[in-house]
DNA sequence: CAGTGGTCTAGACCACGTG
DNA sequence: ACGTGGTCTAGACCACTGC
């Protein structure tokens, strides 16, 4: 009589609250940028101590899915581009040390059914359908990246037709799909360039570029985009996060 | 009367603990593997709450300072050629995934005062002596990586005499020298390989090469280590850490 | 079995941001 | 002045490890 769930949960209570915050942000309890209630009335709602809910909220601010602050309040992390460049975005300049935001210019949106490789990165069935975007990113008006963008079509309904693809793209994925952020998975190499790649970045065929190859992941654990940059790092460098 | 030390911190409790605790590692109180005592004794023994003594050593836990395992106690961490491999070693195997420990070939061991870029990394004052290392790193018996290690003579003294070195560095610096290392910070670029790196790595000259510039720094922060390697990636990928 | 870290609670007080 | 998160305490009980 006393068991509260058919099925008995033996993780830690923290962690069963945390998911369940999770559930109702996925859901859209509270949307981006909003204020979750306080600590004591998320303890009293769910039957936990104020302590066990701090647990969970600390978590999930560490995960970059909540941010508190003091005096005001805790909040679903809310994506705009200048996160979003803070965050995913790990190109430097070698002089002034300072992050590099490229331009975007030219892109081209197209869909289709998934490749092999697409549908391996992705996760996605067999044939499923996608929306590719091919654009040059630009620094300081010069080639930088020659940058290739794949998405479930199912998740992001519509995509396909827009018109502009605006440079940052993770603020359009929470605000217009529902889609939130989580982590990426970066692969690097070192490429010489194709006859292609030569040509869309204005270099010699055989130059040297940095390939990266990113998946990214959303709250749920589900991949959301499979991005491939070839980047001409001419005077910057790509800095990997502390691990 | 009541105040406890001449000089007011206004730091949380915790963080000076951590601070203490951090600082009788440094001084090899505990040397690495050592058990610390349970958390009441130290709370007793610095006049604080157990929660409070839990808070700093979680801190330090996550930093990688410390390990804690349910049932038996609080270490300090022990580098070992595994752990090192685990943390510091970026290179995957496209096919399997697997994590590449590459061997370590010809070693050639100089020193003599430091260069330009040297002291810059290094934060030396100009003209420090310096110990280099020079070395080809294999995979699967095939050339795979040229490396440059350069270290400050005063941190590890004696060094530049040593006949052979090993294929792992850190468990060294940690049991030789009392230097624990914290954390790098990595740079990367693609660059084609020089007529050298060409000779060393048996390639063709111009082909593309991914150049990782590193810095390691101690506990205490200081930098002990640049790194400079030339990475032939045949079958292979850099895999950035999450953020 | 004893000893350790891990979880959970309840309550007090502090620091910060806003009105 | 008020409400928020941040710190700190004290104590209970659980889960794992090794003897």
């Amino acid at each position: 009589m006393d068991q509260p769930s058919p099925k008995l949960d033996s993780r830690p209570l923290y962690a069963q609250v945390r998911e369940l915050l999770l559930a109702r942000i996925q859901m859209g309890d509270w949307g981006p940028g909003a204020a979750l209630p306080n600590e004591f009335d998320l303890a009293r709602e769910m039957g936990v101590s104020q302590g066990t809910v701090r647990k969970a909220l600390d978590g999930l601010t560490q995960d970059h899915i909540l941010v508190r602050r003091q005096g005001r309040g805790t909040f679903v992390v809310e994506q705009t581009p200048a996160n979003e460049l803070f965050r995913f975005f790990n190109l430097y300049d070698n002089k002034s040390g300072a992050q590099i935001l490229p331009d975007s210019r030219d892109a081209r949106v197209t869909s289709g059914k998934a490749r092999a490789l697409e549908f391996a990165r992705l996760q996605l069935e067999k044939g499923a359908q996608v929306v590719r975007i091919e654009r040059l990113r630009t620094h300081d008006g010069l080639p930088f990246i020659a940058e290739t963008i794949v998405l479930p079509d199912l998740l992001f309904p519509g995509l396909a037709a827009m018109k502009y693809v605006p440079n940052t793209l993770y603020d359009l994925f929470q605000k217009s799909y529902g889609v939130m952020v989580a982590r990426t998975d970066e692969r690097l190499e070192a490429v010489g360039a194709t006859k292609r790649d030569a040509n869309a970045l204005n270099i010699a065929e055989g130059a040297p570029l940095l390939r990266v190859d990113r998946v990214t992941y959303s709250i749920d654990g589900r991949p959301v985009e499979w991005r491939l940059s070839l980047c001409h790092l001419d005077g910057a460098h790509y800095r990997a996060p502390p691990g």
